[in-house]
DNA sequence: ATCGAACCTCCAAT
DNA sequence: AATTGGAGGTTCG
C-alpha cells in the first residue's frame, strides 16, 4: 500500500516557485511549512493534492494517491510539468527583452517567475470572482465554493475538497452562491456554470484555439469582460499572447511605455502591448504586473 | 460611442 | 465602537 508518491524534478531553466505560486494567478496554494529557504506549498492540481518544495535546481513533488484513483510516477511528472510549465524557455524570453529596462529590472528581482497552466473552469470562476475584489477574498470565495459543493477526496493524507465542476455549482444556483458571499458575482458564476454544464460552452475546446475564438466565447459570458477573458486565456488556455489589463498594468504602461498624450482605454492598451510583444505578451504582462504591484505604491 | 455610477461583501483604516 | 472607503472589473443607464 503506497502512502505517497515522491518525485524530483530537475530544473533546466530558472524557476522561482514561491514567486510563481503567489503571483496572483492561482488562488488556492497555501504554505504548510515555512523554513528559512525551503518552504513547502500545498495545493490541488487537477483534483489531486500535491505538495511542492524547491531546493535550488530541483522541485520536490509529493502526491497523495487515492484508492480509486492511483497515480503513476510518469503521470505525476506529466501533470506537474504541464501545470508549472517547467519547460518554458525563460532564458529565451529574457534575451528577447534584453533592451527593455523596466522588464529587465523585474526579471532581475523575480527571475524564474513562471506562468501557470491551470484548469480552465476553476480559472474562469476565480477570475469572475476577482471583479472588484481583493486577493484574500478571491481565495476565500474559492475555498467556500469548494467546501460547499466540491467533491470530497480521501487521499492518504486525509480529507479535502477539490474544486467542483460546473454542474455542481449550477446546482447551488445564484442564491446558493450569494449565501457564500459572492455578492453580485453570484449571478455571473451561476450563469457560467449553467452554460458550461449544459455544454453550450466547452472551455477545453478553447485550449490553443485562435485568440479571437477563445476571446469571443469568453466575453459572451456575463461577468466576463476584456480583463477576465485575457486572464483565463493566459492562465489556462495556452493563449500566451493574451495581455490582461488591470489597474496595475494600466499604471505601469502609462508610466513607462505609452506616450503621455495618448488617451487609450484598456482594450487599446492591451492591443498596443500585444502588437509590441507578440507571443511574449503573457510573460511580459506577468513580469510587469509583479514588479509594479509589489514595488510601487499607487 | 463614451462615461460614470452602481454592484455585494468584508475588512481595514478612521 | 460605529462608519466609511475601497478592492486585480463589468454592466447598465
Amino acid at each position: 500500500m503506497a502512502t505517497e508518491l515522491r518525485l524530483n524534478l530537475p530544473l533546466e531553466q530558472p524557476y522561482n516557485l514561491a514567486e510563481t505560486l503567489y503571483s496572483g494567478q492561482a488562488f488556492r496554494w497555501s504554505t504548510i511549512q515555512s523554513l528559512e529557504e525551503e518552504s513547502i506549498y500545498e495545493g490541488i492540481i487537477y483534483g489531486r493534492r500535491i505538495t511542492l518544495c524547491q531546493e535550488k535546481k530541483n522541485i520536490l513533488v509529493t502526491a497523495y494517491p487515492t484508492r480509486e484513483n492511483p497515480l503513476s510516477e510518469s503521470e505525476l511528472r506529466g501533470l506537474i510539468n504541464s501545470y508549472l510549465r517547467i519547460n518554458d524557455d525563460l532564458e529565451g524570453f529574457y534575451k528577447r527583452t534584453a533592451s527593455d529596462e523596466y522588464l529587465q529590472s523585474s526579471i532581475k528581482t523575480y527571475r524564474g517567475l513562471h506562468l501557470l497552466k491551470q484548469e480552465p473552469w476553476e480559472c474562469l470562476v476565480a477570475f469572475i470572482c476577482s471583479a472588484n475584489n481583493n486577493i484574500p477574498r478571491i481565495r476565500l470565495l474559492m475555498d467556500r465554493i469548494s467546501a460547499a459543493c466540491g467533491p470530497v477526496i480521501n487521499d492518504t493524507k486525509g480529507l479535502y475538497n477539490s474544486f467542483p465542476d460546473a454542474k455542481s455549482i449550477a446546482l447551488l444556483g445564484e442564491s446558493g452562491l450569494r449565501d457564500l458571499g459572492l455578492g453580485f458575482r453570484a449571478k455571473y458564476v451561476n450563469h457560467a456554470a449553467q452554460i458550461v454544464s449544459q455544454q453550450q460552452l466547452n472551455l477545453k475546446k478553447l485550449i490553443g484555439s485562435p485568440y479571437l475564438e477563445a476571446y469571443e466565447s469568453l466575453i459572451s459570458i456575463r461577468g466576463v469582460g476584456d480583463k477576465v477573458a485575457n486572464c483565463v486565456m493566459l492562465f489556462s488556455l495556452d493563449q500566451d499572447n493574451s495581455f490582461p489589463v488591470d489597474v496595475w498594468i494600466r499604471r505601469v504602461l502609462r508610466e513607462e511605455y505609452v506616450p503621455k498624450e495618448e488617451t487609450v482605454r484598456d482594450v487599446g492598451l492591451r492591443e498596443w502591448a500585444q502588437k509590441k510583444f507578440g507571443m511574449d505578451s503573457g510573460y511580459v504582462n506577468q513580469y510587469l504586473f509583479q514588479k509594479r504591484r509589489l514595488e510601487t505604491n499607487v
